[in-house]
DNA sequence: TGTAATTGCTATAGCGACTAGAGCTTCAAG
DNA sequence: CTTGAAGCTCTAGTCGCTATAGCAATTACA
């Protein structure tokens, strides 16, 4: 019924240093020791731990992930906050992927400005890289 | 003919302790110095630090950068390692647009799965953070 | 020429979210 | 009872900057 840090590694994909990282950092409880100082989890643990990876697989920083968590500890106040959070990650990740279209389209007519076989003092990808000016958008 | 760090700050959008960073770890050659001490660059500093910059823009790790500016210098070479330069970073840029595409789809899920005035017990914002086994695909 | 504002200098520490390593102790299997 | 895996703490390193402190030099204007 208990875990040790490992078990809860092999269980969560988080890796041993991580989860004392979350455990130094807030994010999780410090759990109960063995009489020899080694960490024993329950299953409440198990999940909290889950509930952080999905959040930092979906691209959360801490403080925001330390918000949630907060929050399902207060039940009875409102879900604007959880609502806003999603939002707000919604928005930036649009962001970003705007932004590495950009970069995609940029890249793509970089890549192919060179064809074949000569030496860097015509290479058109050098070229590119150092002249701004030839974007074909700002970025 | 000859600029302050503020001036090749001014010029190239970047700023003036990233400039002393770049000096201090190769990408920049060390420049003259007035009797003051003071930093004075010429236009092929500018150069550089503009090809560079559009580099960063781009999202080249600095190795990357290295390994095109040593190219540049040596005019005679093939210009593969250019041409690899551009196309892994187009992959790892499509890669990363598509990570974002399955992180936007679950968010956009998750953003709307809580509807108007209720409190956390109930919201399955919440619910959805926490459940990586609610999610369409994985990610 | 005097002085004040701006810019420059070095060196160090901090950011976020881990990751790696050293050097030690405890646990579990045979 | 021994051995090897797993655990412990603590420190430092990663990347690409950014901020701060405490000075020195330069520049603009009176």
């Amino acid at each position: 019924m208990d875990f040790s840090i490992g078990d809860l590694s092999r269980r969560t994909g988080v890796k041993v240093p991580t989860i004392r990282y979350y455990e130094k950092e807030g994010l999780l409880e410090a759990p109960i020791r063995t009489e020899g100082n080694q960490r024993r989890y329950r299953s409440s643990d198990l999940e909290r731990l889950g509930f952080i990876k999905h959040c930092r697989d979906l691209g959360l920083p801490m403080p925001a992930i330390r918000d949630l968590i907060d929050l399902s500890q207060h039940p009875d106040k409102p879900c604007e906050t959880a609502n806003r959070i999603a939002e707000d990650q919604l928005k930036a990740v649009r962001q970003r992927i705007a932004h590495l279209r950009k970069l995609e389209a940029e890249l793509k007519r970089i890549a192919t400005s060179c064809e074949g076989d000569h030496t860097v003092t015509e290479c058109n990808v050098l070229k590119a890289f150092g002249d701004h000016g030839l974007c074909l958008k700002e970025h």
